[in-house]
DNA sequence: CTCTCGATGCGCT
DNA sequence: GCGCATCGAGAGA
């Protein structure tokens, strides 16, 4: 996999958490408009299918939730809190409901224009640091709405992931994820992997 | 910097 | 009707 090449299906047909940790470093890139907008994901989560309390498939399939149990390499976007969108990626084969939620990027390509999307109706000043930086942030950089769930992410010109370089193992740091409101596993489970001395973290 | 709180629409019970 | 994989404003230190 050589870089600006295409993350081919295999990639994203295994464990989320694997999918994650190797998704650290990978390039997002969103069409708009004909410009690209795109980023080096920098944080993410996995949420790991119907046993994981806080995955949206922690309660079978619902007509939400169905994208989930599809093939891997499919983006799943979903609406919250009656203004953000969050945008994931499948992983594991079809018929086992897993994702991995895309938390925060590095503006890498088209920044001028995600400052225009996220500001244009706030008052200036606000640090680049938080362009990209949370799940609700970073779709609304890149133009990123339902419009977009359900996308085939290997095969499509409007949203994509590119291979880069990677994180060296030692860059990266594992914790619990973060806002999830279930049991105990749930909240402690350590599936957020972050590129550690990323200043474009999420919180 | 930290903390608290309200906004706001929809998926699901 | 309840609760949510969040964000930004505002207050205080």
């Amino acid at each position: 996999m050589k870089r600006g090449e295409r993350l081919p299906r295999d990639f994203y047909a295994r464990p989320p958490a694997e999918v994650a940790q190797a998704l650290l470093g990978m390039r997002l890139v969103r069409v708009l408009a004909g410009e690209r907008l795109a980023g080096r994901i920098v944080e993410v989560e996995a949420y790991n299918g119907e046993d994981d309390p806080a995955s949206h498939a922690a309660r079978g399939p619902t007509p939400r939730s169905q994208i989930m149990y599809g093939p891997p390499g499919f983006a799943y976007v979903y609406f919250i809190y009656g203004m953000h969108h969050c945008l994931n990626v499948v992983t594991q084969d079809e018929g086992q409901p897993s994702a991995v939620l895309i938390r925060a990027l590095e503006p890498v390509e088209g920044i001028e224009r995600m400052r225009r999307i996220r500001w244009m109706r706030l008052i200036r000043g606000r640090p680049d640091r938080e362009l990209t930086s949370g799940p609700g942030r970073l779709c609304q950089a890149l133009g990123i709405t339902r419009d977009q769930n359900g996308m085939d992410l290997c095969d499509g010109n409007v949203l994509f992931i590119e291979a880069d370089e990677g994180v060296p193992a030692g860059e990266v740091v594992v914790t619990a994820r973060i806002g999830v409101r279930g049991n105990e596993w749930a909240r402690t489970v350590p599936w957020r992997f972050t590129v550690g001395q990323s200043p474009f973290l999420s919180r």
